[in-house]
RNA sequence: GCCCUCGUAGCUCAGUGGAUAGAGCAUCCCCCUCCUAAGGGGAGGGUCGCAGGUUCGAUUCCUGCCGUGGGCGCCA
């Protein structure tokens, strides 16, 4: 095919170069068809993608849908609704098979068209408007702030933000809110273990409470108090210790003896110890989630509920339409009345709000901020949780429907081939920032998707932190590196490639990665329908793998121009769709590896 | 006991009311004179937990059973 046999190929100006999505344009002829075919009944258009090559591009079930309702054979209506489809100028041919499927052939052009598409896209590429601007609160991670993030908050931090960045894709208004827990007893927990620690800087010993914080960083909090203020914070060991239950027979009890000693004896001062605790630990966590691309548009303060009056106000409305009773002392909410197995207490007899009553200020808060929807990812644990707060959101009289709980299981830790027990308290777990100094950010974040968020996830440290490049993330990036190196070596600019001349991408891998790139959009809406990102992740692995094969398959740079100009539109094309799904996941497009 | 989840290849997991159920890893074989082999091609491997039901059609939906994991606090 070289010297004398040589033809350049002649640029034809090709029938329609403005894309059209095929699946809405084959769904717009087979509504027509039907709608002649069958005036009185009603079928949703179902397109669907054949797994083989032979049954076309696209695959239409209308004809058996109807045959049950016409009482006729499927294939003599699947003739009828042929025969009256409008003639198209993308479509090679449609034939009936099988017991009465509709096969579409498109016409190359059909596909080819979609690489000026993406390119003239780019990072919109993929982007839909189901969503209709719909507000959308997707509250996520919201950990305690007594500690470092675990690699089980890790899971909740990369789901919630691809799930928030996948809805914003299609459409949505996205708000993303970290609600901070900061004003109950295990707040109060970390603020007694940490001046304890500090007690013993100042020589006043008291023995440390098993079920305090253990870990290090309590230790560090008290000498950063202790180096800024010396013993401002110090009492007497004796003092705090007096009257206290005996901490074997009754943990809790000596806990709690320990904090009510640590507000008294130390007045105004336990807010400067809890306080600094607090903004220690919040700290801590936002840097965290901020280098694993995790971030929020708010950080919901609980203690701005109580100090609003917010929770007085709705658990008084409960009340004022008969759903809060006084028994044993305490205030109930009666959630049997919606579905609850039990009754639930929302103000204890001490006079204290339980978590529950602030919850259900929280959520109605939420839905007077204006959302239109409200997404809460949480821990799968919490499941037995869900009756109760939909339950209240009835009983306050907002619609429980637009509240929409994603469970999200335990990502379990395994080393040496066991289960690692995880304590918060104790401090014996992995931090999510061990983790991902391991692994790093990407397999981090990738891996954490990979997953059905309600699916189990078994996170083998040995094989994270030992085989950690034959994550499937690698091969993803492997792509979009390939392809950059590739338009690098070309060294044009990818905007003169707009124009190429699709029609010349006829090989088969070249129409099966064009097919693989139309499904972009659709895979992203899915996602964000159905709360799973990882059909991204999927999506990817696939997208990338035709990438690889096409790569071995078809030389890039060839001596024909106009071929050089098609091919290299082609992976350009499919650069951006890989950057673009990447970003959904918040994992990096490298340009070299 | 009640509620939820899951049960698909040796392992880890996708997937769908449709035609011959897929990927990675593992096993075996092959491919760099060539834009990065972190790549590609091929082989073997399955009663989609079991039993009923709905349907023209069920691995997918419903019911029951068995098994896995989790949850059932005046903790948060």
């Amino acid at each position: 095919m070289t010297g004398l046999g040589y033809n350049p190929p002649i640029r034809r100006t090709p029938p329609d170069m403005n894309y059209i999505e095929p699946k809405a344009h084959l769904a717009d002829l087979f509504r027509q068809a039907v709608a002649a075919v069958a005036p009185d009944g009603t079928v949703a258009i179902e397109l669907d993608r054949p797994k083989q090559a032979s049954h076309g591009d696209y695959a239409c079930n209308a004809a058996m849908q109807l045959a049950r309702a016409l009482k006729r054979n499927p294939r003599e209506v699947a003739a009828e609704i042929i025969a009256a489809l409008p003639a198209s100028e993308r479509v090679k041919k449609v034939e009936i098979a099988g017991p009465g499927f509709i096969n579409c052939f498109l016409k190359p052009i059909a596909k080819q068209c979609l690489v000026g598409h993406v390119l003239a896209q780019g990072g919109d590429y993929g982007r839909t408007d189901g969503g209709k601007g719909e507000k959308v609160q997707v509250e996520f991670v919201s950990a305690n702030p007594t500690g470092p993030l675990h690699v089980g908050h890790g899971r909740g931090a990369a789901f919630g933000a691809s799930l928030a960045n996948c809805l914003a894709f299609a459409g949505h208004d996205v708000y993303r809110e970290y609600y901070v827990n900061d004003a109950g007893r295990q707040m109060d927990i970390l603020a007694v273990s940490t001046w304890l620690r500090y007690l013993e800087l100042n020589g006043e010993f008291v023995e440390f409470p098993g079920n305090a914080y253990q870990g290090d960083y309590v230790k560090r909090m008290a000498e950063g108090i202790y180096a800024l203020h010396g013993d401002r914070y110090k009492r007497a060991a004796a003092d705090v210790l007096a009257g206290a239950p005996d901490r074997g027979e009754a943990p809790e009890e000596h806990l709690d003896h320990l904090i009510a000693c640590a507000k008294r004896l130390l007045g105004p001062d336990y807010a400067y110890i809890h306080g600094y605790a607090l903004e220690e630990q919040l700290g801590d966590g936002r840097n965290d989630l901020t280098e694993f691309g995790v971030t929020f548009d708010h950080w919901f303060s609980e203690r701005t509920l109580h100090d609003a009056g917010l929770i007085d106000r709705h658990v008084a409305t409960l009340q004022k339409h008969g759903h809060i009773y006084e028994q044993d002392g305490a205030l109930w909410f009666r959630s049997t009345a919606f579905g609850d197995e039990k009754d639930r207490v929302v103000k204890r007899e001490n006079g204290i709000y339980t978590y529950f009553a602030a919850d259900i200020a929280y959520h109605l808060n939420k839905f007077e901020r204006g959302f239109d929807r409200v997404i809460d990812v949480w821990g799968a644990d919490h499941h037995g949780y869900i009756p109760r707060v939909k339950g209240a959101l009835k009983a306050a009289g907002a619609d429980p429907e637009r509240l929409t709980v994603a469970l999200v299981q335990f990502a379990v830790l395994w080393e040496g081939g066991q289960k690692k027990s995880m304590s918060t308290r104790a401090g014996q777990y992995v931090t999510l920032r061990e983790l991902r100094g391991e692994v790093g950010n990407d397999a981090c974040r990738f891996f954490y998707v990979l997953r059905k968020s309600d699916q189990h996830l078994d996170f083998d440290l040995d094989l994270a932190k030992s085989q950690s490049n034959e994550n499937p993330v690698y091969y993803i990036q492997y792509a979009h590196a390939r392809i950059s190196r590739v338009l690098a070596a070309w060294g044009g600019d990818v905007r003169d490639l707009h124009d190429a001349d699709p029609t010349l991408l006829a090989h088969t891998s070249e129409l099966a990665l064009l097919g693989r790139l139309a499904e972009f959009p659709e895979v992203c809406a899915a996602a964000a329908r159905e709360m799973a990102p990882h059909l991204v992740a999927y999506y990817l692995k696939d997208l990338a793998a035709d990438l690889h094969g096409l790569y071995v398959a078809c030389q890039f740079l060839v001596d024909d121009e106009a071929l050089k100009q098609a091919r290299l539109a082609l992976v350009a094309a499919t650069r951006q769709t890989l950057a673009n799904g990447l970003a959904l996941l918040g994992v990096s497009a490298p340009d070299q590896m």
